[in-house]
Parts: structure tokens; sequence; C-alpha cells
DNA sequence: CGCGACGTTGATTTGCCTCAACGATTGTGG
DNA sequence: CCACAATCGTTGAGGCAAATCAACGTCGCG
């Protein structure tokens, strides 16, 4: 059932099937209709998320009462809210199904004496969240070096599939700009 | 000499003087000049940087050869290029102090040993590393929500000692807007 | 079928940038 | 220790990228 979790850690970290045993007592899979939430603001995140199968957004909601996109997480992505889940505080982020949803959920309350039971996985995490950090550093990086078109050209390039997946509205998003804006640059390119 | 690191790990993670005395094995303090790098764009990020002192900021240089701030890093915060450090990639920031710095440098070839012999620090990276994933997620939330204005003012009132500490056109970029800018919101804010 | 969600297009507005010129402050070599 | 240059901050005029607003086409689904 957790196969392609299992997997994923072994990029990582050596682990055995006794470790791959425990690893499972400790977890639940979970199957998400489109648009159903694993997480909804002013609640306390209370687990880390892997997506085994579909696509999640988190985004939160503007003073002006738009959606803003913060991320996505596909396949073999980890997503959760950490400042909530650790902090114990309500979050101020959605966590929503883009797509049918299978997941794997690692509880908070689970987490400590998981990795007591299997030290290697404070390592898989370790190395996880600095991929994560430094794709949230490149975000920050994309999102000040280029103009709103660049950074449509260079995304959709980079993802050429990904951006199939999503409704505009959200990608428009997740790349800072309007729905209208992405509209019209895309009315420039197929001319 | 490593003292505020020791200190900074133990708020996390119970370390006896025995680890301690074996991180500091692994580790070299530094000092630093204002203006001083510890990594330049270009350059394979080769360590993992510990404010003990001072401020470093990171930063790149954009088509318009302007340099873009992309974070600070103060006393009690770990500083380096993940992206570059891990992929053993030529790095795109420069990092560089801002003022006199002393850090503690934990080179990138003495860490796998490092935990090797002290598990817990793995533990203790996990946990911080949340925190500046936390941090970095809050960053984008600010950039998309609020406005120039408002994230100055959100800013100066969340870390109003900070703002003294560093040039307004550092700060300003940091923010995402030109130096000009800044200059014409404090002149609104004076009357 | 009909309604609501999504995408498109055009007219107008605006937040912030660019450029330029000018004070103030810092620091450095003679 | 002063003179002068470089760096940093301020102010104003003009411009632009992208937002806002509004109206309309279209598709999928209950």
């Amino acid at each position: 059932m957790l196969s392609s979790l299992i997997t994923h850690i072994r990029r990582f970290v050596p682990l055995t099937d006794e470790e791959a045993a425990v690893l499972e007592q400790f977890t639940e899979v979970r199957e998400l209709k489109k648009k159903a939430f694993l997480l909804k603001e002013k609640q306390v995140c209370t687990a880390n998320y892997f997506i085994m199968k579909g696509c999640c957004r988190s985004y939160f909601v503007t003073e002006k009462d738009t959606e803003q996109v913060h991320l996505f997480a596909i396949e073999n992505w980890w997503i959760t809210d950490y400042h909530s889940l650790e902090g114990r505080t309500p979050s101020q982020f959605f966590i929503q199904a883009v797509e049918p949803v299978t997941v794997a959920v690692l509880p908070r309350a689970a987490q400590d004496e998981l990795f007591r039971q299997v030290p290697q996985l404070e390592k898989y995490f370790r190395i996880v969240l600095e991929k994560a950090l430094a794709a949230a550093h490149l975000r920050v990086k994309y999102l000040f070096s280029q103009s709103g078109e660049e950074r449509y050209e260079h995304f959709s390039t980079a993802f050429p599939d990904f951006v199939q997946r999503v409704p505009q509205y959200m990608l428009a998003s997740y790349l800072g700009f309007t729905p209208e804006f992405l509209s019209k640059i895309r009315a420039k390119r197929i001319s």
C-alpha cells in the first residue's frame, strides 16, 4: 500500500523491510475526492501528508477575498503546514485536493515515536526538508527576478505536463498574477 | 568558543558535553569583516554557516545588474545555499557579511561523519529546517498578500531593531521594491 | 436543458519603477 | 585632520506592467 513512499525513502536512506513495516504501522492511507480538504484555515494541522497519487494545493484567502495559491504538491512530495504543525497553532492555509488524491498520512502524534524506532527516517526528513527549502528559495528568486510573462514561460517549459493538470486560474495565482493576465499571455503566444 | 551554538542546539535536543566536544572538532569559527563573502555566485557552496554574531545577507544579481536580497541571517540562524551544497552545483547566490560577523562553519565534507557520531544533530537540523521552511513559506505569503507599503509596516513593527541594522537599500530589496519607494513610504509616515 | 464555473477580451486605472538631480553622511588617502 | 570622493538617502516627473472592472463565450455537469 505504501510502496511508492517506501521507494521514495530508499532513494535517500537505507530502510529494511522491518523498518518499512514499522512505518506502515504509524501511517494511514487516505483517499480524497477532488476538492476535499486535508486542512482548513484556523484548524491546527495534525499531520504531514505524502502524495502518492494526484495533486494538492495549499492556498490562503486574502483580505480582498481572493484565493492565493501558495504551492502545489504532486506525486512523491510531502505537504503540510509546518508552522501550524510544530507550533500547534491555527493554520493560515487551506490544503485541498485538486484532483482525486491518495495520500499517506503521518500524524504529528506518531512522529516522535516513529523516529525513535526508525532513526533513519530522521535523516530522510532532513534531506527532504533541505530539498523543500531549496525549492522555496528558488521560488522566491523567480518571483523577484522575472516578469509575470517570463515566469509563465519558464514554468510551462519546465513542467509542460503539469500545466495541463490544474485550472488556469490556480496556475495564474501560483505564478503571482491574475487569470486575465494569463489569458492575455497565452493569446500572444499562439500568434 | 561555540557556546552560543551549543546553547541553541540544547534548546531543541539534548546534547552531552562529550557530544558538544565532537561537534567542536568538526567545526571552525571564523571572523569576517563587513562586506566579506562566505559564498560567491558560481562557486560551489561547501559549508553550512551558523551566525554567532553579526548579520549576513544572501543576494543575487539580476539581468539588469541590480542586487536582489534573498534573505538575511542574524544571530542564531544558519545560512547556506542548500541547492548548491547538496547538489554540488555552482551557486546562484552571494552570501556576504553586512556587519562584522562571527560564524561557526560546518563543512559539508564533515557533516555525514558528524551525524554518525552525534545522531541527535540529525534531529536538530530537521527541526531547524522545519522552522526555516515555515519562515520561507510565510515570506511568500506576505509577498503575495500585502502591498509594498504594508510589507514595510509589518516588517518594521515586527523587527523594529533589525530595521536599524541594515542599509535601507538592502531592506527595500528584501521587501521587494526600490530604495526610492521606501524613501517615499518613510516620508509619508513622518507627516 | 440550464446553471454555474471557467476562460477570454477590451477599456481604464494604479502601484510602483525608472531616470535624473540633488543633499547628507561616511570613510579614506594625502 | 581635513578634503574630496564614494556611498547612501531623498524628491519629483514621467512611464509601464499588470490589476481591476465589465461583458461575453463556452464547456461540463447535475
